[in-house]
DNA sequence: TAGAGGATTGAT
DNA sequence: TCAATCCTCTAC
């Protein structure tokens, strides 16, 4: 059952990831289809530091951040790694998630999906899929029983001060999958 | 047009 | 704990 528009148009990007835990992540590209369970997630928001779309920053790398709820967000990272986001909210209110880790649905060697970059190779995703709908076939998000999930601070964004503090993870608990 | 830095990873 | 590595943004 493929995830209706409508969750992501939540205007609670929180709510959106903490819900995400449990859902299942479905790509198919250059014909091959990968999935896997979402087990690990950040909120991103354009109220706090940490988002690249803070204070209503718009470039052209945030732009797809500022359109509507059910895109994908994806952009490289230290010149080497794709990190694969989920837009959420309305139009203009840059909000997303950005998915840490899967757990896969077919048998893959372990660790493989562990941390945004290695998921992203796993998954195939690459800037190229920067804007696609995730209602579309080409990657999409499918419904899931919600795990029991830990809250915990995000990571690898110190610079945005007191906003690092922020309880914005959401990791599935006990999980072997999540990142350290 | 040049310089600085980053939502990471994997090896030391 | 630290360096690799290159795209993006900002300042001049």
């Amino acid at each position: 059952m493929k995830l209706d528009k409508s969750f992501y148009l939540n205007p609670d990007v929180v709510a959106v990831a903490k819900q995400l835990i449990g859902k299942s992540l479905h790509t198919s590209l250059n014909g091959k289809h990968s999935s896997g369970i979402i087990v690990e997630s950040e909120a991103y928001s354009y109220k706090e530091k940490a988002c690249h779309a803070f204070n209503n920053k718009r470039t052209k790398r945030t732009e797809t951040m500022f359109q509507e709820g059910g895109k994908a967000y994806i952009y490289l990272c230290y010149g080497i790694h794709h990190l694969f986001n989920i837009v959420t909210n309305i139009k203009n209110k840059p909000e997303a998630v950005l998915i840490r880790a899967i757990q896969p649905i077919e048998t893959a060697p372990k660790k493989c999906t562990s941390g945004p970059g290695n998921l992203s190779k796993y998954l195939a995703i690459t800037t190229s899929l920067n804007g696609v709908s995730l209602t579309g076939n080409k990657i999409w998000l499918e419904e899931g029983n919600q795990l029991p999930c830990e809250v915990s601070k995000r990571i690898g964004i110190d610079y945005a001060q007191e906003d690092a503090l922020l309880p914005w993870r959401f990791t599935a608990k006990d999980n072997q999958w999540i990142s350290k």
